[in-house]
DNA sequence: ACCAACTCCGTAAACGTTTACGATCGTAGT
DNA sequence: ACTACGATCGTAAACGTTTACGGAGTTGGT
């Protein structure tokens, strides 16, 4: 089937009842309806892309923009493609599509944005990996794009968010750790603007002032966010004259070069070393089982979503009450390492 | 900036001239093209997807298909990014985009590339985690729709496709461990329709015969491609009457819950019981260290794209020589587990 | 019998781009 | 001076859809 033509005059109808019957419009009999759809279906019609984007002004896609490659995010694929599950729960109620636009590694990300806003691929957009310092918000903004990000920025234009509650995590941290007697406490800050890491280094800062601890800066450890980083880490606090007693890991993916590291020169967490980080599908087989925090990645989706279609005007309204700016909660797990 | 239009008549020329220079089409003055390509860049106009696309009748951008949520493939964390890294380095000298079309786990995959695909959202598709009998093979080509896939099917329709010598691995696997002595070797079967299960059982099988050994079905553990399922088999062989003494895994994933799994029956891999499973980020730091298969997978994408685009009567000329369905090797890498 | 109102449907314009075609101008060859 | 030709550009049609508008037919009220 080609085009809405070939289906209206195997039909003996006009193009405009076609059209009509298909999108649901009122002014059409419904007799004619069901054998509009009825075609349609049995000769697998669907509308062009091209053509109802260009004349509508809207391409019925939201997409979710990525980049490939390189370790960006310190998140797993399975992080990702539950969040997608969510946030697609609510879009096809509103027959919206997504996909992921992925950022080749050779290409900026901020060329890659605005490329992609240019052509007019996506009605919405949702980001993720945010940096401290982030053009892509203005650039949205400035664009009147309707967005919402996972995660926050310095850059922060008012837009909706969600992101983790790295400081509830810091907090939690730190006090347990603190109360469990630990004095040194290390943190494992991946490599890159990613905003999270600062957000959550300064509340364990603040945390630890709250028992009269400092910070210093020899317990930061900064790596990339890939099994390797956590590795090296590991190979790191073995040679360091005053090694932490514990560690706090922001990263999912961390955690186990982490682990096989610390093995190796002899440290087992949560009897030579705690350790608290995050659950992930992987973590929870680690050995010792890991303490971390865990969330619920798919209810996270769906609140991304809603943030988003808040932000637009065609679904605005059913969307009101959408939390715009809002914290995801993670609970602590408790586990053998701390 | 709204428009070619809007562009001409900022320089004074007319739109067709906009668009032929561009387009790098030959027959416009080189000053001219220098001015609008810059009065391009500077207000930052680029052409509407959809409009262009209705005209050409090609999008410019390739699918991914991929399926949210639930576990499918049984592939790790990077395996998908860096199999896009490749893949996007080959497109992107012919201006093609790279998008993962995300089919939600509410809807049926055959159901959703069919929409897709109608819809022409994209010039060409890339299939993964192909099915023993996979409708979606009869169907691109049905409808004349370039595509590649990775991984077989017994649909074949003669497309391009690129799958992981699983052969070789059974082979192999079975040579290496019944040379260790082993006798009683189980087999990991992942659920579902997945292609790659009978191939690589139906090969191990053979690889057996030829050492006078049968496959009993009593070796032949199925469960779920993810690390609760590999969990569930360690489980599994401490409650057997007759464990095998070694284990080969097809999948990236289970291997981590495995670990545990064994580690809990007090099976130490290498030691007590031998592995051989799937090389991954992931994998890499175990403990005791992975003896698995490894592969390249950026090299992978950049096969899948060739392959792709030597199907795509636009650039076939530039890709007659790309192996059009080819085993890709794997290399064993020896661990302590087997 | 007439008009109003309503239901249903066809017509045609518009969305932004690419490209076939033809027009214009200058140059060179005879 | 005439023709041929190449270089450059403008014009307009086409891609497939949605939708504003108006027309035809029917109903119902007076």
């Amino acid at each position: 089937m080609k085009g809405i033509r070939q289906l209206a005059e195997h039909l003996d109808v006009s193009i405009g009842t076609v059209s009509r019957a298909l999108n649901g419009k009122p002014d059409v009999n419904e007799e004619t309806r069901r054998r509009v759809l009825e075609a349609a279906e049995k000769l697998g019609y669907v509308a062009n892309q091209s053509g109802r984007a260009l004349r509508k002004g809207a391409t019925g896609v939201i997409g979710f923009m990525m980049q490939t490659g390189r370790e960006i995010t310190g998140q797993g694929d399975t992080f990702f493609m539950s969040v997608f599950d969510g946030v697609q729960a609510v879009l096809a109620r509103h027959k919206l599509d997504l996909v992921a636009l992925l950022c080749s590694s050779e290409e900026d990300p901020d060329d890659y944005l605005r490329r992609m806003v240019a052509r007019g691929f996506a009605d919405g957009i949702i980001l993720s990996a945010t940096r401290r310092h982030d053009p892509r918000f203005e650039f949205l903004a400035r664009h009147h794009i309707p967005f919402v990000t996972l995660g926050r920025s310095l850059t922060d234009v008012g837009q909706p968010w969600i992101d983790l509650d790295f400081e509830a995590m810091a907090e939690q941290s730190v006090e347990r750790l603190v109360g469990a007697g630990h004095r040194e406490i290390g943190f494992v800050w991946p490599h890159g603007d990613l905003n999270l890491g600062y957000v959550f280094i300064e509340r364990c800062r603040q945390a630890l002032a709250r028992f009269g601890l400092t910070l210093s800066e020899h317990n930061i450890f900064r790596t990339t966010p890939s099994e390797m980083g956590g590795y090296r880490v590991a190979r790191e606090i073995s040679s360091v004259e005053r090694p932490p007693t514990a560690l706090i890991l922001v990263n999912e993916t961390l955690v186990t070069g982490l682990y096989r590291g610390l093995q190796e020169v002899g440290l087992e967490p949560g009897r030579d070393i705690a350790i608290i980080g995050r659950q992930s599908p992987q973590a929870r087989f680690l050995s010792p089982s890991l303490t971390g925090f865990d969330l619920s990645l798919r209810d996270l989706g769906v609140a991304l979503a809603e943030g988003l279609l808040s932000t637009m005007t065609t679904y605005a309204e059913r969307y009101p009450k959408a939390a715009r700016q809002k914290l995801w909660p993670m609970t602590l797990i408790e586990g053998e390492s701390g």
